[in-house]
DNA sequence: CTATTATTTCGATTATACTAGAAATATTTA
DNA sequence: TAAATATTTCTAGTATAATCGAAATAATAG
């Protein structure tokens, strides 16, 4: 994943009315939600949505797709996990969280 | 971790100069290096560094330990696992990779 | 075709962020 | 104290983003 391209999709998860969006999305499920649910559940007024849903579709972090009248929407699971293996690439031999290393001094000895 | 703090950090990242900066300071390891390094390999003015470095503070991505004229700066590697692991929270059922479901079908054969 | 439901576009307001040059401050060395 | 190096503050221009009501458009059902 480029640089600038990590950076854009993370600017795009910066914002918490967004985030709120992923978070419930994610909770969702691969199946999604329809725009609608959404707006409903989270309280977001109906263009706002369409506003951020627009943001998050331009970064390949939703996917949707047509159902009757409704527009469901899905999280890409994928793109997630690039994004948060973008963080900690190259950062192996540095990562370890201070928990994990109070783990391995309590088994040292 | 608090979503309103989850958008700030990702915010913060979601700025290219910021996330080059970062990704520097991940590879260069816990000790870190001076702010005038950054700027000199990075090639950024040093007000606009100074500006970016205060973000990535403000959001405790950055800890900064001052040793004779040199200011060095070093990456919170738990805070960056904290805000990744949020992005991934509570989606493990479905958080699978393509490249992840293919090697099960595999092992299913 | 009309009514109903779902979603988007438009338009305007308001706020906040990025950038960097110049000057100021701090810290060390001579 | 003076000079050198490192970093920050000040300031200002420019750009971009968040918000949401009202109106418009789509899609289906009756």
């Amino acid at each position: 994943m480029k640089l600038e391209d990590a950076a854009e999709t993370l600017a795009q998860l910066g914002n918490p009315t967004r985030l709120e969006v992923v978070r419930y999305l994610v909770k969702a499920g691969p199946s999604g939600v329809p725009v609608g649910s959404i707006q409903k559940q989270l309280k977001i007024p109906a263009s706002t949505l369409t506003h951020h849903l627009k943001h998050l579709k331009g970064v390949g972090l939703l996917m949707q797709k047509r159902e009757k009248t409704n527009l469901w929407c899905s999280i890409n699971f994928d793109r997630l996990h690039e994004v948060s293996d973008f963080l900690l690439e190259e950062c192996c031999s540095f990562s370890l969280r201070e928990s994990d290393k109070v783990k391995i001094e309590r088994d040292a000895a």
